[in-house]
DNA sequence: TTGAAAGCGGTACCAG
DNA sequence: CTGGTACCGCTTTCAA
């Protein structure tokens, strides 16, 4: 590999005025700049990424911390933290963290040591406290589908209460009365706050939804089938559902059809998430859209923002908290007993 | 942020000593040790990795070009990357390069500027010629999805054609004899390809392909429709439709069943790719498994061993070549008329 | 076993 | 406008 010095001495110059050249520095000639280009287009000059950034003290580098990049939607989130990056001429480092407290401690250690001064961050394993005293040592640190109070302006999130309500008012709307919910053991708190919305709404209507209409399961599809299936064997009536997330949307559907059930003929159904799948899916899923690529492009140009402007690391004043926006499609349907 | 220099003045010892227990170096006193690992705890010490690159010349960086993150394609292919490097104790650092050979040629140049030796990388745009020069310039750059002769040791791609001669033949085990193709105008050799080694099967059949039902549209959902619009407009009579992807083949599907046509009662479509949309499009697709992710991984590995042994740069003689799987699933039957 | 010192490839300040 | 030079933080001889 060349270095500065190569082209200094083949240009017949000093060191400091290639450096002048690269960084478009005041008060070179013309003469100098034309030389100096030159060589660096003959001998193929690359500067050196890493000796720069230990001088300067500063990274262009954007670091994204997600549990796994297969899954669609942190691939989504990761997508959009490279736009931004790509618009603010930085690049993006990913570092997977699993699904473990340690592994994501380990995960942000990396970028660190890389002096990784923006970061785009999705912990659900760290504890508050720890993910606070980071936020201090970073000042470009977000952290994104996670709500801390005590460092709020650092997180985007989304309302996941509110997008349990929606789903509630929409099926109130369409006159469902006997409704389910397929909701998650996931170590998250997502679902709870999806339940408790849901439920509080249906509530508030009069028409609390009841206990045992209520089933959990793993979060992908498998678990919307088995989900489905005790549903059906409970014997109780229903006539929609109220499910965690796509994947397990679509299980569910495919158990209720393989019973003999319609949708949304008999059963109408909403997921979460609005993933890919659910537009692809028979019958195409109504669902709750969740803007992860827009609230990512958010998080990645705050954290940009919270680095440039050290001193204004006051909180900015306004909550980053997203609403989930209902995507109604073909699994819903009004209640045609009460039609 | 701390240096090895305050570690060292804390610890009372030296800069050299700190270095040799952060490395596991040699011959340091259990007590040096000791000392040192105490604070660097304390002061919350976290080497800096630029300094590391820069002396030690060497980089802990994979480096991925791909045209972009939101395409579930790209994202398994940058997740087979990942998982390998993981497993390695690197990191990913991400170049998205667009779709032109300017951008392409950027993104690889950013990840050479950060001295990353290990890469791969998805290019379609860059001249052979170029491709082949960088290739030499680094040792540790593996091509993938992309074949050209000259250092095809170091290129891991499908066989397309191979593809199609696969589509051919179970089109033909399933008696059908009037039979389309919907391909594509993308600029990119794989649709023809993946058209001739399918041709070409029929054709040595004795069954050739009517030119008639040969159509090319966008490699999307769009595309698909008008296509599959386009060749029901034809009034020429088919019974089977080979589609360049999978997101084509569902809009081709739905335009199919819309003209009343049912599949794969009428027709039957086999797809390519299977993504994750075509498990759960109704019908199920059956399609042409394209193992990206596992691709991905033999690339990274491949890049990290020619890093390593720089001696053995030499080819390895096996070729890289991977064969894509019929997956077969509901949207294909034997031609009614003929059972 | 330990420390001093010479860089790695740049940047930026200071003289000239 | 240009060159000399003191670092940035760390690794790695070479002596002690």
């Amino acid at each position: 590999m060349t270095t500065i010095k190569d082209v200094a001495r083949i240009a017949g110059v000093s060191i400091a005025s290639v450096s002048r050249v690269i960084n478009n520095g005041p008060k070179v000639s013309q003469a100098t700049i034309k030389k100096v280009n030159q060589v660096m287009q003959e001998i193929g000059y690359t500067p050196n990424a890493n000796a720069r950034a230990l001088v300067t003290r500063k990274s262009i580098t954007i670091g994204v911390v997600i549990p796994e990049l297969s899954d669609p939607f942190f691939a989504s989130l990761a997508s959009g933290v490279d736009k931004v990056a790509r618009d603010n001429a930085m690049q993006l480092l990913l570092s997977t963290a699993g699904q473990s407290a340690a592994s994501e401690r380990a995960a942000i250690n990396l970028l660190l040591e890389r002096r990784c001064q923006t970061i785009v961050m999705h912990s659900k394993k760290l504890p508050d406290s720890e993910l606070i005293s980071l936020s201090k040592q970073v000042p470009g640190l977000v952290l994104i589908n996670r709500y801390i109070a005590a460092i709020k302006h650092k997180c985007i999130w989304l309302d996941n209460t509110a997008g349990g309500k929606i789903a509630a008012r929409y099926f109130l709307t369409l006159q469902h009365h006997n409704i389910a919910c397929i909701s998650s053991k996931y170590q998250i708190e997502d679902p709870t706050l999806r339940l408790n919305g849901f439920a509080t709404t249906l509530a508030e209507a009069g028409a609390p939804i009841d206990p045992q209409l209520i089933t959990y399961a793993l979060p992908d599809q498998q678990g919307g089938e088995a989900a489905a299936q005790r549903l059906i064997a409970s014997g109780l009536p229903f006539s929609a559902i109220f499910v965690y997330n796509d994947a397990m949307a679509i299980g569910a559907i495919s158990t209720l059809e393989d019973n003999g059930y319609s949708v949304p003929g008999d059963v109408s159904v909403i997921g979460f998430d609005d993933v890919l799948i659910a537009r692809y899916s028979r019958p195409r899923l109504t669902t709750l859209h969740y803007p992860i690529e827009e609230m990512a492009q958010q998080a990645a140009q705050l954290a940009i923002n919270c680095v440039n402007d050290e001193a204004i690391t006051a909180p900015h004043s306004d909550s980053h908290s997203y609403l989930p926006r209902l995507v109604k499609r073909e699994s819903t349907r009004s209640n045609s007993r009460h039609v």
